[in-house]
RNA sequence: GGGUGUUUAGCUCAGUUGGCAGAGCGUCGCCCUUACAAGGCGAAGGUCGCGGGUUCGAACCCCUCAACACCCA
C-alpha cells in the first residue's frame, strides 16, 4: 500500500465496477426503502447544494440497502422550462436568431437537440460524489410516460372543476413574455422615489394630494380612494377628478383598505396593474384600463404621446408633464419593495391576462391534514409550522406558461373560443363529440415546470400505469429536501399524491440547511464565492478558478473584487481533497441549523481522517497479512484491550444506527470519528503493539482478530459516508477478518450486540488510560524529553491498583515509555519527585536530573488551584440543606462522592507539595 | 406589519430528561517514536447575548429586551 491516501486513485475504478455490476438496483428482497432525487435542472450542473444534498441521500441509501431494504434512490431530471428555454434562445441570439423565427416546432426540437449533447451533466457529476442512483430508470419529465402522466392529472382535475381559465392579475415577466407564479418572483428592498401628485377635483374646487411609487401608471387610474372615516376626505367621496394627461374623469371613493396614515391618505387606483388596486376595483366594479403590451410599454389606450414608449420612459415623461402643469407637489426618497423575476431579473409587471390556474383550497385541505395526523412528519419538526402558515394562506396556483419548452396544455378551442381538454385532439373530439368539421386548435401555452414535479414521487414509478414499482415503492420514505423549495415543490406534491395515490408521496420530509461559504454568504456567482464542488474533490490551480469566477459575470466591473478576493483567500488554489472527504464534510455539518457555513479547513481535516484510517489499514495489514487471524480452529485468547476495544464497538454501533435514524448525520460523523481516532487508533493500535510483541500465541491470534474484525466492522459502519475508501480498503482487509462478499456496499450494516460489551474492560482501561495520562502530563510539562524512559515508584496503591499495574505492565511500560516501576511500602521515604495520581494511588517520578523543583512546585499549585474551586462549588452545594433534602438520592450521593475524592487529591498534592518545598 | 430561527472558546459548531460546559479548526510548548509530520504527546483558552423569574440546582424551562438571519405581506 501507499504510504499516504491518494482518492485520486481509487475513486472512479470503483464508482464504474459498482454501477456495471447493478449494485444499485433494488434487490426486490425485504421491505421496500425509496427516495427520490429532487431532479436537477436538466440545464443544471453540480453546485454545493446538490452534493451535501445528494451525499445524505445517499448515505441513507447506502445505509438501508446495508440493512437488507429493498432500495431505490431513483434517478432524474427536470425539463426546467424557464431555464432551459433561455439556454437555447441565448444559442440561436449568437448566431443572429430568434425563436420565432426558428417556429415552434423546430424550436423544440432544437431543446431536444440540445438535451442529447450537453443536458445532463450534471449525471455525470452525481457519479463522482459516488451516488448510488438506479441510473436503470432514470426518468425526465419530459419524457413520454411523465408527459402522460400530466396530461390525466390535468384532464382529471379539469373535469373535477379544480383546474379553470380565467382572467386575473398576474405577475407578468415583460422580457421573458409569460406568467410566473407568485413563488417565482422576488421581491427586494431598493431604492425608489414617492411622488406627490396633484388631481384636480373635476368641479374646479380645490385639489387632492395623491402619492405614488409609479407615476406611469397614472394613465390607466380609474379611481381616487380615501378610507372611508378619513374625515379630511369624507366629504368629497362621490365627487370625481379631472384625471391630469387624460380627458377622462375618475370618481373619488372610499375603501377601508386605503391607510390613511401612509402619504396624503389619499391613492389612485390602477386596477388592471397593481395587486391592491385590483381588489378595490373588484369591490367597486370599476373599469380596468390596462395600459401596457407584454413587453411593458404603454399601449393605445394611452394619449397618443405616450404610446409605444418604455415604462420607465413613460414614468419620465409623465412626470416632467405635470410638473409643467404644476401638478407635482413632491419628490420623496422612498423604499420599496421591487418584485423582479427569479431567471430574468426584470421588474414584473401586474397584467390582466388569460391564464390556466388550479383551484387549490380543495387539494390543501386534505395536504394539510395529512400532517396534522402525522402521516407526514416534518424533521426537523419546526417546519411543519411553516408549511401551515403556508398552506393555510394559499392562493390558486398559476400553471400556464407563455414559453414553448414544457408539457402543452391539452386543451383545444374551436372557433368561437369554445375550450375543451382531454388528452389529444382525437380524444377531445370523442370526449365532446365534436364532428371533424369544428376546426381545433390547441392552446399554445405550456405548464409550469413545478406541475409535473409535482407528480414526481409517483409518475417516475409508472403512473397512470398501475406498476409493480409504483406498488413497491410508493409512498416513499423519505424526501430530503432544503427549506427553500417547501412551497414550491413539497407542498404541491404531496397535494398531487394524496389526490391521484390516495396516500401521501413521503412519510417524512428531511429538511436540511442551506449551504452558504465561510463568511455566512450565499454562494453565488454574481458574489464570485461559488466553489464547485467537483475542485474540492479534484483539486484546481489558482488561475483556473480566477478565472472561473470571473468570466460570465452578470456585472463584469466586480471582477476584480472577486479576482482579489479568491487569490487572499486561495493563495495556493485548492488541493485535491477528493470525494470521500468532500462527503464526510458535508455529513459532519449536517446539524439541525439552517445555514451551513462550509470551511475548507473542515474538508481538510476529512481528508486527513482518511489518511489516518488508510495508515491504520496498513498497520493492520503489516501485522495480519500472511499470519494467523484467529479464522481456523487454534486457540483464540482475548485480552482486556481486545475485549475493551469491541465494547467500545458495540457502543459506536449503536450510536450510528441511533443517529443515522434521528437523521443526526453531525453526530454520526462525529462519534464514528471519534471511534475511529481517539480510541481505535490512538489507543487500541498503540494497545496492540506489546500485544503482538510480547503474549502468547493465543492472545497474538486474539490480538490479531481483533485489530482485522473490527476494523473490517468500522469500515462498514463508515461506508454509507465514505463509499470509496471504505470499499478499497476493505477489500483487503475482509478475507482476514473472514467476510466473503464482491462489495462492501451489499454487506450489512454493523449491529450492536450486547453480549459483546464487557463493562469491566471498560472500566479497567479507564484505569490504565489515567495511569499513562498522568506519567505523559508530567513529561510534557516537564519538559522531558517524549523519547526518554523514566523509572517511576508507585505508592499508596490498594490491593486492586497492585493486581492491575501486574496484569498491565507491559501496556503501561510501552505506553508511557517507562523503564521500570517500583512499589514503595506507604510509609516509606520517597525521593523528591514530581506526583501524578490515579485515584489514591501516587505515582511518582524522581526529580533528579530530570526536574526542575521550582516547576513541580508551580504545576502542582496550579492543579491544586483549580481542585479548590471545584471543591468550594461542591461543599457549598452540599451545604445548602434544601440540596441534600430535594435533589435525587444519587445525585446527592455522586457530589458527595467527588467531594470525597477531590478533598484526598488535594491532601495528597499538598502534602507533596509541602515535601519539595521543605527539601 | 405577521411568522420562523439564531446568539456557547479566537473561528465554525455540538450540548439528549434541568445535575462536573464539549468537539473540529486555529494558537502555544515538546517530539521526524518503524501505521500515519496529512503525524504523536501535552497545554492554554468560557460573564453560555443582556436583565429578570421558576427551581435545591438553569446553556437548557418561562418572561422582557437587544442584535443578527430568513420567510410571508
Amino acid at each position: 500500500m501507499e504510504k499516504t491516501y491518494n482518492p485520486h486513485a481509487i475513486e472512479s475504478q470503483w464508482y464504474k465496477t459498482w454501477e456495471s455490476k447493478g449494485y444499485f438496483a433494488p434487490s426486490n428482497h425485504g421491505p421496500a426503502y425509496c427516495i427520490m432525487i429532487p431532479p436537477p435542472n436538466v440545464t443544471g450542473t453540480l453546485h454545493m447544494g446538490h452534493s451535501f444534498q445528494d451525499t445524505l441521500m445517499d448515505l441513507l441509501t447506502r445505509y438501508y440497502r446495508m440493512q437488507g431494504y429493498n432500495t431505490l434512490w431513483q434517478a432524474g431530471i427536470d425539463h426546467a422550462g424557464i431555464a432551459t428555454q433561455m439556454v437555447v434562445e441565448r444559442q440561436l441570439t449568437t448566431k443572429g436568431l430568434t425563436r420565432q423565427q426558428l417556429g415552434r416546432d423546430a424550436f423544440v426540437q432544437k431543446v431536444w437537440d440540445w438535451k442529447g449533447q450537453s443536458g445532463g451533466q450534471i449525471t455525470q457529476q452525481l457519479r463522482r460524489m459516488g451516488a448510488s442512483l438506479d441510473w436503470a430508470t432514470e426518468r425526465f419529465t419530459m419524457d413520454d410516460g411523465l408527459s402522460q402522466a400530466v396530461r390525466e392529472v390535468f384532464v382529471r382535475l379539469y373535469d373535477e372543476g379544480l383546474i379553470y381559465r380565467g382572467t386575473r392579475l398576474v405577475n407578468w415577466d415583460p422580457v421573458l413574455h409569460t406568467a410566473v407564479s407568485d413563488l417565482e418572483v422576488v421581491s427586494q428592498e431598493e431604492n425608489g422615489s414617492l411622488w406627490h401628485l396633484r388631481y384636480p377635483l373635476a368641479d374646479g374646487t380645490g385639489y387632492l394630494d395623491v402619492a405614488t411609487t409609479r407615476p406611469e401608471t397614472m394613465l390607466g387610474d380609474t379611481a381616487v380612494a380615501v378610507h372611508p372615516l378619513d374625515e379630511r376626505y369624507q366629504a368629497l367621496i362621490g365627487k370625481l377628478i379631472a384625471l391630469p394627461l387624460t380627458d377622462r374623469t375618475i370618481p373619488i371613493i372610499g375603501d377601508e383598505q386605503v391607510d390613511p396614515e401612509f402619504g396624503s391618505g389619499c391613492v389612485k387606483v390602477t386596477p388592471a396593474h397593481d395587486f391592491n388596486d385590483y381588489a378595490i376595483g373588484q369591490r367597486h366594479q370599476l373599469p380596468m384600463i390596462n395600459i401596457f403590451t407584454v413587453d411593458a410599454k404603454l399601449n393605445d389606450n394611452v394619449p397618443p404621446a405616450y404610446r409605444g414608449l418604455d415604462r420607465f420612459v413613460a414614468r419620465k415623461k409623465v412626470v416632467e408633464e405635470l410638473k409643467a402643469a404644476d401638478l407635482l407637489v413632491d419628490i420623496k426618497p422612498h423604499k420599496l419593495t421591487i418584485p423582479r423575476g427569479d431567471r430574468s431579473l426584470a421588474v414584473i409587471e401586474p397584467f390582466l391576462t388569460d391564464q390556466w390556474y388550479v383551484k387549490i383550497e380543495p387539494l390543501a385541505l386534505p395536504a394539510i391534514q395529512a400532517v396534522v395526523e402525522g402521516k407526514i412528519k416534518f424533521v426537523p419538526d419546526n417546519w411543519s409550522k411553516t408549511y401551515f402558515e403556508w398552506m393555510r394562506n394559499i392562493q390558486d396556483w398559476c400553471i400556464s406558461r407563455q414559453i414553448w419548452w414544457g408539457h402543452r396544455i391539452p386543451a383545444w378551442y374551436d372557433e368561437k373560443g369554445k375550450e375543451y381538454v382531454g388528452y389529444d385532439e382525437d380524444h377531445v373530439r370523442q370526449k365532446y363529440q365534436l364532428a371533424n368539421t369544428v376546426k381545433l386548435t390547441q392552446d399554445p401555452d405550456v405548464l409550469d415546470t413545478w406541475f409535473s414535479s409535482a407528480l414526481w414521487p409517483f409518475s417516475t414509478l409508472g403512473w397512470p400505469a398501475p406498476t409493480e414499482r409504483l406498488k413497491s415503492f410508493y409512498p416513499t420514505s423519505v424526501l430530503v429536501t432544503g427549506f427553500d423549495i417547501i412551497f414550491f415543490w413539497v407542498a404541491r406534491m404531496i397535494m398531487m399524491g394524496l389526490k391521484f395515490m390516495g396516500d401521501v408521496p413521503f412519510r417524512e420530509v428531511y429538511i436540511h440547511g442551506l449551504i452558504r461559504d465561510h463568511d455566512g454568504q450565499k454562494m453565488s456567482k454574481s458574489k464570485g464565492n461559488v466553489l464547485d464542488p467537483l475542485d474540492i474533490i479534484d483539486g484546481v490551480d489558482l488561475e483556473t478558478l480566477v478565472t472561473k469566477r470571473t468570466t460570465g459575470l452578470m456585472q463584469p466591473e466586480m471582477a476584480p473584487k472577486i479576482e482579489q478576493a479568491t487569490r487572499h483567500q486561495f493563495p495556493q488554489g485548492i488541493p485535491a481533497f477528493g470525494t470521500d472527504a468532500l462527503r464526510f464534510t458535508f455529513t459532519a455539518l449536517a446539524s439541525t441549523g439552517r445555514d451551513i457555513r462550509f470551511d475548507l479547513a473542515r474538508t481538510e481535516g476529512y481528508r486527513n481522517f482518511c489518511n489516518k484510517l488508510w495508515n491504520a489499514t496498513r498497520y493492520v495489514l503489516m501485522n495480519t497479512e500472511g499470519q494467523d487471524t484467529g479464522l481456523g480452529d487454534a486457540p483464540v485468547e482475548l485480552s482486556l484491550t481486545d475485549r475493551w476495544i469491541i465494547t467500545k464497538l458495540q457502543q459506536v454501533e449503536q450510536a450510528a444506527h441511533q443517529h443515522i435514524q434521528a437523521y443526526r448525520f453531525d453526530l454520526l460523523a462525529q462519534s464514528l470519528y471519534e471511534f475511529t481516532w481517539d480510541e481505535y487508533c490512538d489507543w487500541y493500535l498503540e494497545f496492540s503493539k506489546p500485544l503482538l510483541q510480547q503474549a502468547n500465541e493465543a492472545q497474538q491470534r486474539g490480538t490479531r482478530r481483533t485489530l482485522v474484525r473490527v476494523l473490517e466492522a468500522l469500515l462498514r459502519l463508515l461506508h454509507p459516508i465514505m463509499p470509496f475508501i471504505t470499499e478499497e480498503l476493505w477489500q483487503r482487509i475482509a478475507p482476514l477478518a473472514g467476510k466473503m462478499g464482491d462489495t462492501i456496499m451489499r454487506q450489512p450494516y454493523p449491529q450492536s450486540q450486547v453480549e459483546k460489551m464487557d463493562s469491566t474492560a471498560l472500566s479497567e482501561i479507564e484505569w490504565i488510560k489515567q495511569f499513562i495520562l498522568g506519567v505523559r502530563r508530567i513529561r510534557a510539562e516537564m519538559d522531558i524529553n517524549p523519547g526518554k524512559s523514566l523509572a517511576v515508584l508507585l505508592q499508596n496503591g490498594s490491593a486492586e491498583d497492585q493486581r492491575k499495574l501486574q496484569a498491565h505492565q507491559p501496556l503501561l511500560l510501552r505506553l508511557a515509555r517507562l523503564e521500570h516501576v517500583q512499589w514503595l511500602e506507604a510509609k516509606a521515604h520517597a525521593p523528591e519527585s514530581a506526583i501524578a495520581l490515579v485515584g489514591d494511588l501516587r505515582i511518582l517520578i524522581p526529580l533528579a536530573g530530570l526536574i526542575d523543583k521550582a516547576a513541580e512546585i508551580k504545576r502542582l499549585e496550579k492543579e491544586m488551584e483549580k481542585l479548590r474551586k471545584e471543591l468550594q462549588k461542591s461543599q457549598a452545594k452540599l451545604e445548602n440543606p434544601n440540596f441534600a433534602a430535594r435533589a435525587p438520592k444519587e445525585v446527592v450521593e455522586k457530589e458527595q462522592q467527588r467531594v470525597n475524592e477531590m478533598a484526598a487529591s488535594l491532601q495528597q498534592l499538598e502534602v507533596q507539595a509541602e515535601k519539595i518545598r521543605q527539601i
